[in-house]
DNA sequence: ACTGTTGAAGCATATTCATGCCGTTCCGCC
DNA sequence: GGCGGAACGGCATGAATATGCTTCAACAGT
């Protein structure tokens, strides 16, 4: 019996959500459901709930007030730091130009995607600069560019 | 006129949640409550409430449900600062080529700036990375540097 | 085609949390 | 002693979130 094939809508929601919640401060569901509305979602409050459960993103108190972010790797044991491990964790956006690749990670999450991305055997990835949630890569070649960016993003798709 | 000495029961509350929290699976404030009763605290909801803010506590969806865990960073300089408000004073040079931009900013600039470079709306601009005193920027064409590189100048000008 | 199963998501509602307002207490200072 | 400000925390209530129940649609197996 496989397990029902997930809705795309689902998947697209849940990374539009994570992609949000990385760019803005956002405090309350509703909030996030306007701002999914401008962008084409059309959902409840309901749904967001679960949403926000499933991609484990919690409700912390900030000095601004109550803010969403995604909640850390519960992984970050030396094991754990494979690729494609913990890439559907953190992973937000890819994007790329010339030689370069940006790829976007949740907040605070540079450092550790980019330390797997280092024991990653590349032979077309010059070396990887990491800030706390931007990564830059620096590629070989722009076709090494486009591999590398399909990749990156098929591994960052939560299944 | 110094700030009011607190109330000692506040601070050993306080710290009997912090240790609560790192000891057992608590779910919600009833619930913690009920274990501050046992220790002999009888405070409200709200008061937990006040606490678990100041606390910066959060309440993590976790795959046993809800729990509330320490969050991790109490740093978080955060401050609401828009780029227009923080450039003058933080800005030394822009210079750009290719599809790069180079910013320099004071010592210890960078972090800050960037983040408010990361909350600017921008769809021609891929990501940045920072440093202490140097941020990377990484456009999505030529025109778009020039027009970045331009903005920022402008922006930083000191009035 | 028919039926059973499963995931997605809405609705209504229960649960849980945040907070405005207010009384009390504790100081420091006149 | 009386006054004023600040911290604390209760109460009541509004705000926000979680969830039971239900429907619907997409399959899978017969």
């Amino acid at each position: 019996m496989e397990p029902h094939p997930v809705t795309p809508s689902k998947r697209d929601r849940q990374q539009a959500i994570l992609e949000l919640i990385g760019a803005r401060e956002i405090g309350s569901q509703e909030e996030l459901r306007q701002l999914l509305l401008k962008r084409g979602w059309d959902v409840t409050q309901s749904t967001l709930s679960r949403d926000l459960r499933d991609l484990r993103i919690a409700r912390v108190p900030t000095d601004q007030g109550l803010r969403y972010v995604v909640s850390e790797a519960p992984n970050e044991d030396a094991v754990r730091t494979s690729l494609a491990a913990i890439l559907p964790q953190l992973f937000v956006r890819v994007d790329g130009v010339g030689h370069l690749v940006v790829l976007k990670t949740v907040p605070g999450g540079g450092q550790t995607v980019a330390h797997a991305l280092d024991k990653e055997p590349a032979t077309d990835l010059l070396g990887t600069i990491a800030g706390d949630d931007t990564i830059l890569m620096i590629c070989r070649s722009e076709q090494a560019r486009e591999r590398i960016v399909r990749r990156l993003a098929t591994l960052g798709k939560r299944s």
